[in-house]
RNA sequence: GCGCGAUUAGCUCAGCGGUAGAGCGCCUGCCUUACAAGCAGGAUGUCGCUGGUUCGAACCCGGCAUCGCGCACCA
């Protein structure tokens, strides 16, 4: 960022008439890069507090789940750091290993050649230079946001720093024993030519086939050559049906299951199927996993190309018999369907079997199928020979840590996710990392393929290490000098990366034993920020990794973790958002178009409003949020509602900088408490009161509440009440009472201007500057949270105000029902026996008669005959004197009340009257619900004699 | 199948034991020298259904219904 940026203007002395976004973000996003604000020292004072983004893919762009994400992570740090904490937020990217290399082989493919063409250097040079073209774009759109992360510390999962990370790690799992190789199921997805994770398959219902098929017993006579004995007795059964959703898979059965306890078939366990077109014999073995009720109750088994018959497979010792090629056509051991694609293969057989009389028939199917999510095409379950971590002993350590005594680690908010984080703890699966792409970390591990005749088999003795060197170095130490040595041509899974991102992203592991400074400060990190979607596949697996590193074994055997510190975990609280859905509340996805662009929006709201309604709709729970939106228009109506509230604030500003005489906060003043008229006093409890309750909220994670409160903190309290009643004195002449309204109205307004930074960063930073007259050096983003004084808090006199805020809004009632037109004065009276009313009325005369269009506004304890009348409460009611009176509608009003009093009246009695109530209720509840009947008697007295008044 | 969440004003959602609120929208009137992206006033609900607990339930407990989500999948 050049320093030669010019230096940002505050709002000037005359600002227009509205908030223009567009250039005020842009301003101040270059001024906080520029003076690196968010750039904390890790030896600086105050409390550490440290967030990592969850990084998004490198050549994405920016969604509207990014935008609420950053949106919740940035007010958080903002209020942290206006709290004082020493805060860093880092931001960065990840590599996206299939995503990238897809649209990369998509492009060579139109450029008519192949990544195998063009060799893995020179396809890994293109990968980066594609990361250089692209990868600016998300993280150009995130500024765009406002968000307050340190740049400077920004990383990417291939950058050195971290490549090493993934090394150190690899080694230390695989020394830990916690890293094997082997032949196993894994997910196919014969698009991508790759292995994919459990979260890269999505299942989608399909409407299938489900097709039966008939196969036939081997005869006895040929049975006892194959078998070697001969079973006891023959049967009429000469076959068994067998229903399966993917015919083509037959060609790989090596046996048919039944029940132990189906009596239909036990006496055919251990007899033989002559496996049709194919001619093998398999036997019929029993299992409990078959379900005796679902369709014939046989089962075919595929070892090789199905998860449950791969564990069938191995409890029989059958055979793994792959029919598939990588790449989803069948292969050499399918016979003569040998070249077919999977799906053209299906029809064949089907076809085959039918022609030989082997189908029995054909039901549809309704059932679902697993998709790879980036290659759109069904998975493959694929024998292959793949790296895998262990992840019970992982997994355990995080269990434990969630039992911990003095509370669970990591802390959910919402917590009811915890639940679902330790189910994906328990039974784990050990986890597929290896990929068969080149885009990625590639797997540090060297096979001396020497040993087994040059090439990599299953058979071939590899070394791990953190380099070629170190590879070469054990060679030569255990297989001679001669050893010839090949890297593995595999590259990591991408959330491997991911998942050491807490800690990598710090420095681990540092240089010569010593823990880098970032890493000492922040780590453990406060928060992680995320969406539900990604909880079992990002969030337990970072804690996974962490507690096979950031822990020591040493002290007796019993693990600690490193440096001393009270947990290893990478995070202390887990803050779980929902997602953004679109105005159908459907979930935004690419494939459904529906996706509402939030670049779009920021141009025609501002990031500031954006963040604001975003953050605004976010209920305590966890909830999805909706966003309404026109897509005719391109408008939002909640959006615009957080627009208009900036425009409110800004407005807001510049009536205080037209009224406060040229005069900051600063050069104002504390207010003096002598000098405090009625709605100064109010204003200063409202923001007292305001300021506690909205720290809580935000550092609770209750961001919409604190949004919430602050919207009508400042526009019902602070513009509507408080300026509203202040005008006259801030217009008058009376030099005391206008300084004290001046310093009351900077104070608020500064007060409520930090207060809502961490939701409108920019608009609050560029009016910060314009009421305090900072220097363009200074910045709201670093300043501290309000700190009213304590004597401010006055409850009763909140109370005792809103007597005011009430009899005005009667008095205004009133005019409306007399027809009488707005711009008219009149001479108007309040009535009311109770001297602190009346005190309280004579006080605020000049105010109160401004706000109700008073030609004369007068207290009187009881009214004058002839009035048009309304009432405030038992105690106190308006009067009006007017031309015409229109009593038609005061009589219609007056009746509507007191039906409402009289409803209320008789809830209350009947209450009352049950004795049960009064003897078990509290007293206090009692005493309460006799007060309010006595009023309600009272007002439906007062409201009685008017329409008797009215006849 | 197992689990989770939702159901409150026309719409989007708060409230989670003392008798219902906000924003948007709607109706009426106002260009009142901060703001028409505004101001003032107003209307609007058998709180999904059904049992129970309680003096009292939108709120707690049990069922049911509808919608949504996650996990597991029966070939």
């Amino acid at each position: 960022m050049p320093e030669a940026e010019p230096a940002p203007t505050a709002a000037s002395d005359v600002l227009p008439k509205t908030y223009d976004p567009v250039g005020t973000e842009a301003r101040w996003q270059a001024a906080w890069e520029a003076a690196g604000a968010f750039h904390p020292d890790p030896g600086a004072p105050g409390e550490p507090f440290a967030v990592v983004i969850p990084p998004p893919n490198v050549t994405g762009s920016l969604h509207m789940g990014h935008a609420f994400n950053t949106a919740l992570i940035d007010t958080i740090v903002r209020f942290q750091r206006l709290q004082g904490k020493n805060v860093l937020c880092l931001p960065g990217t990840d590599h996206a290993s299939i995503a990238v290399q897809t649209i990369l082989e998509k492009q060579l493919k139109a450029e008519g050649t192949s990544k195998d063409h063009l060799g893995r250097d020179a396809f890994f040079e293109r990968a980066w230079a594609w990361k250089a073209e692209s990868g600016g774009t998300i993280v150009g759109q995130l500024r765009r946001l406002g968000y307050s992360v340190d740049w400077q510390r920004e990383r990417f999962t291939l950058d050195p720093g971290l490549n090493r990370s993934v090394v150190e790690a690899f080694v230390r799992l695989h020394q830990q024993g916690l890293i094997y190789r082997g032949e196993y199921l894994v997910n196919w997805c014969p698009a991508s030519g790759s292995a994919v994770s459990d979260l890269e398959v999505e299942m989608k219902e399909v409407e299938g086939s489900l097709w039966h098929l008939r196969y036939p017993l081997t005869p006895l006579a040929d049975e006892v050559s194959a078998a070697g004995a001969a079973p006891a007795s023959d049967h009429p059964i000469d076959h068994l049906v067998v229903a399966t959703t993917r015919p083509e898979t037959m060609l790989g059965d090596t046996g048919v299951a039944v029940n132990p306890t189906d009596p239909r078939y036990a006496h055919l366990v251990g007899r033989s199927i002559t496996l049709p077109l194919v001619g093998r014999l398999i036997p019929i073995v029993a299992d409990a996993h078959v379900d005796p009720a679902f369709g014939t109750g046989c089962v075919k088994v595929t070892p090789a190309h199905d998860p449950n018959d791969f564990a069938i497979g191995q409890r029989h010792g059958l055979p793994q018999i792959t029919v598939m090629a990588k790449d989803g056509t069948m292969n050499g051991a399918a016979g003569r369907f040998a070249g077919l694609d999977r799906f053209e293969a299906r029809k064949a057989v089907v076809a085959a079997m039918e022609a030989e009389g082997f189908l029995v028939k054909v039901e549809p199917h309704r059932h679902s199928v697993p998709y790879s999510d980036r290659g759109k095409v069904p998975v493959e379950p694929l024998l292959s020979t793949q790296w895998f971590v262990r992840t019970e002993s992982l997994a355990e350590r995080c269990r434990t840590a969630l039992d911990h005594p003095s509370g669970p680690e990591p802390r959910f908010v919402p917590e009811r996710w915890s639940k679902v984080y330790r189910d994906w703890l328990t039974d784990i699966r050990d986890w597929c990392i290896s990929r068969q792409l080149w885009w990625g970390h590639r797997i540090p591990a060297w096979f001396v393929v020497s040993e087994t005749g040059g090439v990599i088999t299953e058979a071939t003795p590899y070394l791990v290490a953190r380099t070629e060197q170190e590879a070469r170095a054990q060679a030569d130490a255990q297989f001679g000098a001669d050893a010839q040595l090949e890297q593995d041509p595999d590259v990591l899974d991408t959330w491997f990366s991911s998942g050491l991102w807490p800690f990598s992203t710090l420095g681990w592991p540092g240089e010569g034993g010593q823990e880098p400074a970032d890493l000492a400060t922040w780590y453990p990190t406060s928060v992680l920020v995320t969406g539900f979607d990604i909880i079992f596949f990002w969030v337990a697996r970072m804690t996974m990794l962490a507690g096979a590193f950031l822990q020591d074994g040493e002290a007796g055997g019993v693990e600690q973790p490193v440096g001393g510190r009270t947990s290893w975990m990478p995070f202390r609280d887990v803050y779980i958002h929902g997602l953004v859905r679109d105005e159908n509340n459907r979930k935004m996805s690419k494939s459904a178009g529906n996706g509402i662009d939030p670049v779009l929006l920021i141009e025609r709201y501002g990031a500031d409003a954006l963040r604001f309604a975003l953050v605004r709709e976010v209920a305590g729970a966890g909830q999805d949020i909706r966003l309404d939106y026109d897509r005719q228009s391109d408008t939002s109506a909640t959006v615009e509602a957080a627009r208009n509230f900036a425009n409110k604030l800004f407005n807001a500003t510049r009536f205080a900088l037209m009224n406060l005489g040229g005069e900051t906060p600063a050069s104002l003043g504390e207010p003096v408490l002598a000098e405090l008229e009625s709605e100064d006093r109010w204003i200063l409890s409202r923001l007292t009161r305001t300021s506690t309750q909205v720290a809580e909220f935000y550092g609770s994670y209750r961001l919409g509440e604190a949004a919430k409160l602050l919207y009508e903190f400042a526009w019902n309290d602070l513009c509507d009440q408080y300026i509203e009643w202040a005008k006259p004195r801030l217009f008058g002449d009376d030099a005391v009472s206008q300084t004290a309204a001046r310093r009351v109205l900077a104070r608020s307004l500064e007060a409520l201007l930090v207060m809502l930074h961490p939701l409108m960063p920019h608009l609050t930073e560029d009016l910060w500057h314009a009421v305090s007259g900072a220097e363009a050096t200074e910045f709201l983003a670093l300043q501290r949270w309000p700190q009213p004084d304590p004597d401010w808090l006055d409850p009763a006199h909140e109370n005792a105000f809103q007597f005011g805020i009430d009899a005005v809004r009667a008095i205004r009632n009133l005019r409306a029902l007399s027809g009488v037109k707005p711009s008219e004065k009149l001479s108007i009276g309040i009535h009311t026996p109770t001297a602190d009313r009346q005190a309280f009325v004579v006080a605020n005369q000049e105010k109160i008669g401004r706000l109700v269009g008073a030609s004369d506004l007068h207290w009187e304890a009881e009214p004058t005959s002839g009035q048009l009348l309304g009432l405030v409460d038992s105690d106190a009611q308006v009067g009006l004197t007017v031309p015409q009176q229109s009593l038609d509608a005061l009589r219609q009003r007056l009746q509507k009340d007191l039906a409402k009093v009289d409803k209320e009246i008789a809830g209350l009695q009947g209450r009352l009257a049950n004795p049960n109530f009064a003897g078990k209720a509290p007293p206090e509840v009692v005493a309460e619900c006799q007060a309010n009947l006595a009023e309600a008697q009272a007002q439906a007295e007062l409201v009685r004699g008017r329409l008797g008044e009215l006849g």
